[in-house]
DNA sequence: TCAATATATCGATTATCTTGGATATATTGA
DNA sequence: TCAATATATCCAAGATAATCGATATATTGA
């Protein structure tokens, strides 16, 4: 991750229909969702959410993976990982408790043990 | 953290300038740094950077004091927090082994004890 | 090969953002 | 109060992005 990689993601999360679709598609992990039913879902025309999710995936924050007829996508959690780690990576290294609160969230919110307290 | 005001967050960090100011107010947790220094050590104009730290600010990723002449911006690195955890709430609610890349990361590289390691 | 289905690309219009000169406001010390 | 310093606001030009109708491409079953 550089620069340039992260304002293309944070870029492309910065618009309604695609922070949306997303989201939608982190919900359905890992099955994921054809094109046209993300569209149907949001109310967003086809080729009006065709060209936002080709933008969502050059930044990297989902995959594609054609299926017969339909194109599938897949939310990359990686990828909000790279991004997130890019915004704070020397605070890390220079005063890693000042990202205690990160750690916190995520720690408190995503292990499987703790998930039904979020 | 709602829809509006993620956008908001992820439009602030979508600049150039703005993403390259927030990384460097990062680095500088907790003292801060005046907006004049800033501008200067991004070579940005003082009036173009004004406006784009009252844009940081606005998103609530930066906040400002002021001290005597200067106003001194520092990080809020609780706003990457919370703009982190909208975008995958719902994928840890409902299925929580899927957010471990992100539990990882930011375990391994932000805990006191294992900082040097990244 | 043809029709049906699913998605992507093209292109033009409209809207939004970025930039920085000029200028205003705020604070301090003399 | 005045000059110096630090930051913010105004505004207009240029650049960039969003939208969606029309159309192209890809895949399947008949």
């Amino acid at each position: 991750m550089n620069s340039v990689s992260a304002i293309d993601a944070f870029s492309a999360l910065a618009q309604p229909s695609r922070l949306e679709a997303f989201r939608l598609l982190v919900r359905h992990e890992p099955d994921g969702l054809p094109a046209g039913e993300i569209a149907r879902r949001l109310d967003v025309p086809q080729n009006t959410m065709s060209s936002h999710l080709a933008i969502l995936a050059r930044a990297g924050l989902i995959a594609s993976e054609r299926h017969s007829r339909s194109v599938i996508y897949r939310a990359r959690i990686d990828g909000v990982r790279e991004m997130t780690s890019f915004l704070v990576s020397d605070c890390c290294g220079g005063n890693p408790e000042l990202c205690a609160p990160l750690v916190a969230e995520f720690s408190s919110c995503c292990t499987p043990e703790t998930a039904n307290a979020c």
